[in-house]
DNA sequence: AGTAGGACCTGGTGGC
DNA sequence: TGCCACCAGGTCCTAC
């Protein structure tokens, strides 16, 4: 599910509510929800510790706790975060249990259990591997047109698959992408370095577009994904090619095609995204 | 170097 | 209606 803007998300409606909150104690249903440290050594560790500060690095959510530990949550495809009181339901895809003071509870529920939680301090940062070389975050200065064309330079695969690089930028994700592609024009599989200067000028506001866009509207609710509440995000209804096979493209009604392109289910309009890339771009 | 393909899990959906 | 492939928003590992 969670995208840069459905991570922020969840991270903007739960901090008010964590913060502050100690952590009383914890059940983990599924062991391997918890990649660091060890289980006991995790649950042992956590115990105590109270919540400062939430914070957002690409797709990873990181709590940062006091005596200098920070939590770091992964959602993968299907995680949630959901703050509760102690004593709701819990649900049987509960992976992680945290208890709170003062009659509260942080659930993690997570269908298909690849969501990922490692507990760090400092020198300890590099155990969260996906943590380690993340790219620039799209929204921030250091992406700029720039350095989107030295990131596609010289690229023979497939652009879609170098937006999707966590290594180059973080936390775009393939809804997201396909949606940049289309606002520019783009085909997904067109080579990375084929693209024109004005293309890498387009793409990258559409980047920009497309993110600040799924964050106004708090995320894109496809399947599983909520907030720190439960509240589904509304960017789903704003979609133009993602899971509209054979629907009209809004922009010039030509039906929506679903191709593979790094090994990714993808969509795209044959019409405003030319395989060929003749650097027309979108007809208004 | 970079990319493709399988693995990790389970549930929903589209097509027959 | 019912069944069953196929598909799923992410990342990691291996193999080319």
């Amino acid at each position: 599910m969670p995208e840069l803007p459905e991570v922020e998300t969840v991270r903007r409606s739960l901090l008010p509510k964590l913060a502050g909150h100690t952590i009383t104690g914890v059940e983990i249903f599924w062991p391997r929800a918890v990649r660091y440290p060890e289980p006991e050594a995790f649950a042992a560790a956590i115990r105590g510790r109270r919540v400062e500060d939430l914070e957002r690095r690409g797709k990873h959510l990181i709590i940062h706790l006091s005596g200098e530990q920070s939590l770091v949550v992964h959602l993968r495809m299907t995680g949630r975060l959901l703050y509760r009181d102690e004593g709701d339901e819990v649900s049987p895809y509960t992976t992680v249990l945290f208890h709170l003071d003062g009659g509260k509870a942080l659930h993690f529920v997570d269908v298909r259990k690849f969501g990922a939680m490692h507990l760090v301090c400092a020198e300890e940062w590099d155990q969260v591997q996906s943590l380690r070389g993340l790219g620039v975050e799209p929204l921030s200065e250091e992406f700029t047109p720039a350095y989107l064309a030295a990131m596609l330079e010289g690229g023979r695969g497939p652009v879609k698959g170098r937006l999707l690089n966590q290594q180059r930028i973080a936390g775009l994700g393939n809804i997201y992408a396909d949606e940049a592609l289309h606002r520019a024009g783009i085909f997904p599989g067109r080579p990375a370095g084929s693209l024109s200067p004005v293309e890498v000028e387009r793409l990258h506001a559409a980047i920009r577009e497309v993110i600040a866009e799924g964050l106004a509207h708090r995320g894109t609710s496809v399947r599983d994904y909520v907030d720190g509440d439960g509240r589904a995000g509304a960017f789903q209804e704003r979609l133009r090619v993602y899971r509209r096979t054979g629907r009209p493209c809004l922009r010039c009604a030509t039906p929506i095609r679903r191709t593979v392109v790094a090994g990714r289910g993808t969509f795209y309009c044959p019409q405003c995204q030319e395989e060929t890339g003749t650097g027309a771009g979108p007809q208004e």
